[in-house]
DNA sequence: GTGAATGCAAAACTTTTGCATGTAA
DNA sequence: TTACATGCAAAAGTTTTGCATTCAC
């Protein structure tokens, strides 16, 4: 297995999409960080959203999050954790249950593989629209 | 909260999808049920096949799973199961823990929601691919 | 200076839809 | 009989790509 070295370059484009990230603390459609992103840089082009965010992933920087619909989501990456998403009101709620990590272990052992990542995708009705 | 009754056919496109689906024993994408099916059915339209999976999907008879790729894959709907796939090789495992349940329950009293559904999904190297 | 990255537009895909026709119940 | 379903083609939407130009290092 013959891994490619890659040189990467900050470009502004790719640091204020990270950074838009890391602020918004939420789930963006690319179509959602492109028009964020778009009024501090009018001349972006969606190419390049899809381009940055294809490689923040391949990086490990941004993960992403398929919960059903037309598009994906992205967010910053960080400790695995888990997602509810309301049917009704599209609430996204994120899940921690402390010990879902021992998930990770007995699949290994019970499978023979090797787990790097993964994730819980829950739907049904929020708190809220349960009760309305 | 209105629910429209609905009244649907079982026309032939439609059993011979699910008949595909069931025989198959796989996880397979549009487009590939699509080419099983058209050879008995050459008149076939992908149309159709977007259509009634989406019909099947609604009706809780096929169940949806979106490991990452573009395309969604289509399996006959069964006891909530979990996927391991391998990022080398693209294998898919079927993955079965006797206790899992209990993630339900505990997302439910956690976060006061009402989980109808949950699908987890691992990804990294499978036994053989570990190996070689 | 040099090669990665961008912007733009076109191309490639995937999915949905309008409409005339067919068909299950 | 009649309303749902189909096939076809066109439309709509999403993602990728070719290429000249720009820009990070």
């Amino acid at each position: 297995v013959d891994k490619k070295e890659r040189f990467t370059r900050m470009t502004n484009q790719r640091l204020l999409l990270l950074e838009h990230l890391q602020e918004s603390k939420k789930h963006l459609t690319i179509d959602q960080l492109y028009s964020a992103v778009k009024p501090q840089l009018p001349k972006l082009s969606k190419a390049t959203v899809y381009r940055n965010i294809n490689l923040l992933e391949e990086e490990g920087l941004v993960q992403s999050l398929d919960i059903g619909k037309k598009e994906k989501l992205y967010e910053v990456a960080s400790e695995p954790h888990h997602h509810f998403v309301c049917d009704n009101c599209n609430r996204i709620i994120e899940v921690n249950l402390a010990d879902i990590w021992q998930i990770k272990e007995r699949i290994e052992r019970k499978y023979g593989v090797k787990v790097d990542s993964y994730q819980l995708i829950a739907k049904g009705k929020c708190d809220f629209c349960q009760r309305h």
